[in-house]
DNA sequence: GTCTATATCCAGATAGAC
DNA sequence: GTCTATCTGGATATAGAC
């Protein structure tokens, strides 16, 4: 009985699973608005009808969405965080991981782009609109800190922190989103020339020595 | 009778300037496919039935504001590229003029804001895509430009021209983004923050001398 | 030119068979 | 759980009066 159950549970969620990845890709590139439940359920390979069955309708997925996304950004960012590293190090870290996360799976940044959609959209539902304003700062303050430290360790050139922090989100996700768009067209600038507005000295990282 | 015709244009040319003007914020903060023909209607405090008598619809309305969008940021390029100043200037220029009107009037901001809405969106109409594969390119080659010149100067950091001008509009777009969406409340960063990535000393505005 | 009323269409959501 | 068929609502677009 009980093994049933959570062979039940684990399809359930596997299914839920699906309509998720499914969806993203599609909220992420044409807005809430402009994606039918059709378009979703083609994308799963499955029928309109089932996916109601998941989810109580469009907005569900999409909040789902922007919680699980909110909360990968906010979990590498408190990663980064809690590494015992030179600031300089972690911000080159930090900005060359994001590039070559962004190169090598773009659909990775789908979370951004979806990020990106809703917060530049109004017309998302109330529940995401209020994740949104209350995890969003969280990442800018954590960048903040990290770049204050940075500061203190005399690596970090001498601007606001939180002026800083704004512009390392806004820049990478502006990247984020370009890439998303543009695909393999797109090359990415080279690290140092971003790190180079936060870095009073170019980051070089040591040649592997094995 | 010549006459009344031109002032037949001119007030209908002023009909079509108000439909404009009232749903580029609109589609700037909601996007196509989320801003309805009434909330126009409505924005323009006038029917339904006589948006209809302008435009053939919502596409229309749309197409026309993005062809408006990129011929200003367009022409403001060329014109900044026009200029006879030393590039470390005129960067220093476009920055903290961008920076300025985004300050003062966040609602000049939406042109660049719809055109991120547009470009992140794969839901628009064909034309508006044509326009964007077609028109995009050339701010970021002006800038391209000016950069390269710059490196010969001297002025500008020994990256490929290329990727700062990818930065660059990365970068003014997505302050452009976070400045229309969080308005009041956001404190943009300081021009030399920016032009750091840039610049290789800091640009000094000559003080008035007057 | 401008409005109101209405036709049409399409997407969201539900019902019910299997 | 999954599908097909259907209902319903709302938005686009049109028709026609003024």
């Amino acid at each position: 009985m009980a093994r049933d159950e959570n062979t039940n549970e684990r399809l359930k969620a596997e299914r839920k699973e699906k309509i998720l990845n499914g969806s993203l890709k599609l909220f992420a590139t044409r807005g809430l608005a402009a994606t039918k439940i059709s378009d979703i359920a083609d994308a799963c390979e499955m029928s309109q009808g089932l996916v109601y069955h998941y989810y109580k309708n469009k907005e569900a997925i999409f909040n789902e969405l922007i919680a699980h996304a909110l909360n990968k950004m906010i979990e590498a960012c408190l990663w980064l965080e809690a590494q015992e590293l030179p600031v300089a190090q972690k911000i080159h870290m930090a900005v060359d991981g994001l590039l070559t996360l962004m190169q090598q799976k773009p659909e990775n940044a789908y979370n951004y782009l979806l990020i990106a959609q809703a917060s530049l959209s109004e017309a998302i539902p109330e529940e995401a609109q209020q994740l949104l304003q209350e995890k969003t700062p969280l990442p800018h303050e954590i960048m903040g800190r990290i770049f204050a430290l940075g500061q203190e360790e005399g690596s970090i050139k001498p601007f606001p922190p939180q002026e800083q922090a704004l512009l390392f989100w806004t820049t990478l996700k502006g990247l984020a989103l370009q890439k998303a768009i543009h695909g393999a067209t797109l090359q990415l600038p080279q690290t140092s020339l971003i790190t180079g507005m936060f870095l009073k000295e170019t980051y070089e990282p040591k040649p592997d020595s094995n």
